[in-house]
DNA sequence: TTATGTGCAAACCGTTTGCGAATCA
DNA sequence: TGATTCGCAAACGGTTTGCACATAA
């Protein structure tokens, strides 16, 4: 079931401008983790009168909405992501890849953590920095 | 066993002056996760001569030199601190406090994950965003 | 003595913002 | 039509860097 983000947006009262339309399509599409410049360079290529300014506005937009996750992979820009169903991330260190997984008993690990030190967990970020064996 | 800073850059051949000396003295009485920022104030109470430049330069070396861990808790700048033994941390959403914690298990964990990927785990972050429960 | 480190100020670069024009609802 | 969004370019802020002087070894 691929998410509708225009739809979205319409019921959250977002008005769907030219530029926002793209942008949307685009993030429906992609399978990896861009950053602003690469989505720029994305949009650029459908209607290359969309400003560098509107995807940022437009990327902080949807991460205030919940449906973009902004990562930080230890590098100097950001990057972003759908906000699909929850992954943790490992980065090869060497070919800087970025490799999806997700793990039950380590979800329940940190969930029971925060809770033992009296907290509720809100959100939590982990990567693994790792090297592919040879 | 408080660690020696300036023994171990004087094995590792390197330079030990003034303001590095502040430094390193302020990180090593340092308890908390400070910025650039934050430790050149506390520099600045020592010997108000030394400029931010080198407090940046200082802090990069260390880092490099794999002394000095670099965080960023999704802020807009980052902090620093000793690379002792090892912990995770947890972020007070409301407060901004940072508790550190280890465990056993969930470092168990990480590389069985990185492991069963074919990796050979090298570096991980692992950051739990929560609140106080009432 | 000399390679290295320092303070200063300017540059850097990803990101944000003020503004007047354009556009969605 | 009127509130919102846009493109442009300038500003912002944390960090880096070129340079001439200072300093540890």
């Amino acid at each position: 079931m691929p998410l509708n983000l225009e739809k979205i947006c319409v019921e959250a009262g977002v008005k769907l401008t030219t530029p926002r339309k793209v942008i949307l399509k685009i993030l429906e599409e992609s399978q990896d983790h861009p950053s602003v410049e690469e989505l720029y360079k994305r949009a650029s290529d459908v209607d290359s009168s969309i400003s560098m300014a509107t995807v940022y506005r437009t990327v902080s937009l949807l991460h205030e909405m919940d449906i973009l996750i902004r990562h930080d992979f230890n590098e100097s820009f950001s990057r972003y992501e759908l906000n699909d169903e929850h992954h943790d991330h490992l980065i090869d260190i060497d070919s800087g890849e970025i490799v999806e997984f997700h793990n039950e008993k380590l979800e329940a690990l940190k969930e029971k953590i925060a809770h033992d030190m009296g907290y509720d967990l809100m959100d939590h970020r982990l990567e693994l920095y790792a090297k592919k064996r040879k």
